[in-house]
DNA sequence: AATGAATGAGTATTCATTCAT
DNA sequence: AATGAATGAATACTCATTCAT
């Protein structure tokens, strides 16, 4: 995950800061830990960052960007092309398909959404276990967790809301539903990644094996409870 | 759900401590804050615990048990006694009533029990917040999150699964099912505690509401997921 | 050398700070050692002793005033008594005797205080150790061990000097016989207490051996650098 | 001893410490106390030093080096040159020089020896007594006193013994002489710097009387019971 | 871009001592 | 005579941060 032999000192103060971090919490590591196991002397890191909170800070805008960045690929990609070729009509909350083959490119592409987004948190639990971290924590970063909620809810500040130009306010997204979404979907999701290094070690199961649990469970979940219905209106 | 005069000073480090850590930390608490909240002299801190550690060490340790005592409470007052007059026979995992009056009576008690689990969580927010916060983090308590876990498995240690007295090994848990538990059940329960004040105070929701919300979800997925079967012998 | 079970409080202060003195010092030794080790109540030395210090101070004065009077026993019991029946005269720090006999009588009285004086320094090592510790630092006790010293000198507080009744200006101790007899005589008498258990830990001798050193070095240079010239007036 | 303005830190840090441990002793001084003295702020001597007992140990190790390099500058620069020239041979622990001139050389130089050890010694006396005082607790440095000790030991690892590649095993330093060497010479040599600056207060004396008292008594001594004899092979 | 030295405010912890009972 | 609780001041040590070069 991190190359042994780095050389921007830069990136490796953010890779000794994100190991430290999510070992043992941005409180209980030093400035002096960071500069050691960055290999890099301490004043530097005062070169780089402005102080230790701006290094907590530079991890977790870019876990939250990087996030942005997924859903809003897929926003783009796949809705937004598809509602411009108009085998796509989304209306009231529930997506209309032209036809079969428009609804299967569509899962196709979702299932791929879905991986992504458990890849890449599983690739950087590290980082998202700052964040739940932080997230505990009052200060500026509490609200850091709460923001991927908002990728759900329908406010005018809510890029992929924006991307889907839904304007329906009654969206059938109420209270309960955002409350169920949140906890037993973004909360478990954010936790496997958080706690899959200790779980791992607790249950013994290989990688690919805990990836495919991980992957499973959400996508079954998702489903599940998909808030969205998928309708063909083919005849 | 803190006495304004207290008497003991021991009770009143320990909430004070409670307080602190779950808003700003274990690590970001120190022992003058402790002291200063809890009206105090700092080395009596010290007179009652032997550092700082060991509060948080007390804290954790009461929660625990009181879980471990709750779910032992309900395995013995409701299963056992069942068990024991015949009304109910546990086997390979599902549970058979003599009558539909006794498995009536015994869904009352398992949302009773839910009830007092939600609750029980819910009331002692603060140190469930401390215990997610410590369980993310390297060192002795990391483990304290999955020790909840373990009151679900099969193993002889369990004090749950010996009071079931459930012997076959054909258990229909594996490790998907642990695994799918833990993270849609366990994680979500305790997240709702440890993020309440932080979900309230964006969602302006009431204290009912949300507890509405805590116990229908969890209660909703536990029967939907449940791994116990339920069924009436009674012809 | 310290009974198991002692009754008496204040003795069992007094042994376990000994022991703790001597094996750390004085100021590396807490009170709440003291109390644990003693098997008493920490408030309870407040009870007994003022003062941390004068715990030490009791100490070193029952060490002090043990010495002075196996000096003073030996000056009274034999000098004196010689003196009075006319078989020893003392002039000029010389000691003539009426006969061989009475020459003889002394000399075995001498071996014999030389022997209880090393006896009781090695039995009292751990306050003999104390007392070294002490006269190294500033204050108090600094001048302790210079109050041996002070029994070799012509001062009229000295109670050996006055039991001797030398009343000579000519007196052959002059500064550099004082500043000798000092380094070569009584330190090494001291030290050899101090460093006892420590020589044998690294000589593995037996305490016999170890016994029979000091007292053999002792008295050999006792003898050889004696400052009191024996004679006989016996035709 | 020591400059008003000095410029590196650690040298004053250095200093302050020697001055204090050996007035107070080490554990009755405090960090603090060595910054205010050493005109430094306090968290620069754990930049220097990793803490308050490496400020200790490296006054110590300094001491012993010191006292190693002029033991093994003497062995080197007179015993081992004579002895290749031939004008000296060691034989079973007894010197054998080739003519009254190469004894009188050697003479001198061990003099000369005497005088920069017991010099040495006087005007480093602050750490001496530091030392005394260290090999009077348990603890690291309990053993500094003995290795002095070890100088006069028959053992391989002595860097003196190996120089004067004296083989023979009938060497005769026996136990007893050991001890003796040890209490009677060493000891007081230690002993002279350690209580120097009391016993000049007690006894008014100047610095020139002093310290010739030291020689002369070390050297005394010395002679009187030097291990090795000196003898001329010369017909 | 990089560093060794320096700092003031803070940390957890321990101290000798006192008090009420 | 004895004790559990309490305390203010001090302890050794660490912190994030800055500065001169």
């Amino acid at each position: 995950m991190k190359p042994p032999n780095e050389q921007d000192p830069k990136l490796r103060i953010l890779h000794a800061a994100t190991a430290l971090f999510s070992q043992k919490g941005y409180d209980a590591t030093g400035v002096n830990e960071i500069a050691k196991k960055a290999k890099v002397n301490k004043a530097l890191i005062y070169y780089y960052f402005e102080n230790k909170e701006a290094i907590l800070g530079s991890l977790i805008d870019s876990l939250m960007s990087s996030v942005y960045a997924i859903t809003l690929a897929f926003a783009n990609d796949c809705i937004d092309v598809m509602a411009e070729d108009g085998s796509l009509v989304v209306e009231e909350g529930a997506f209309f398909f032209a036809s079969h083959k428009a609804m299967e490119g569509f899962t196709t592409k979702l299932h791929a959404y879905y991986k992504e987004v458990v890849d890449y948190t599983l690739d950087n639990r590290a980082i998202v276990r700052i964040l739940m971290f932080e997230s505990l924590k009052g200060g500026k970063h509490q609200s850091s967790l709460f923001r991927f909620m908002e990728l759900m809810e329908k406010k005018p500040d809510n890029p992929l809301y924006k991307t889907l130009g839904i304007g329906q306010q009654d969206f059938n997204y109420h209270e309960a539903t955002v409350f169920y979404e949140f906890f037993f979907s973004i909360i478990p999701l954010v936790s496997i990644a958080a706690y899959y290094d200790e779980y791992q070690a607790k249950s013994h199961l290989s990688d690919e094996r805990l990836r495919e649990f991980a992957l499973r469970s959400y996508m079954a979940h998702a489903e599940t409870n998909s808030l969205r219905k998928l309708f063909v209106t083919e005849s």
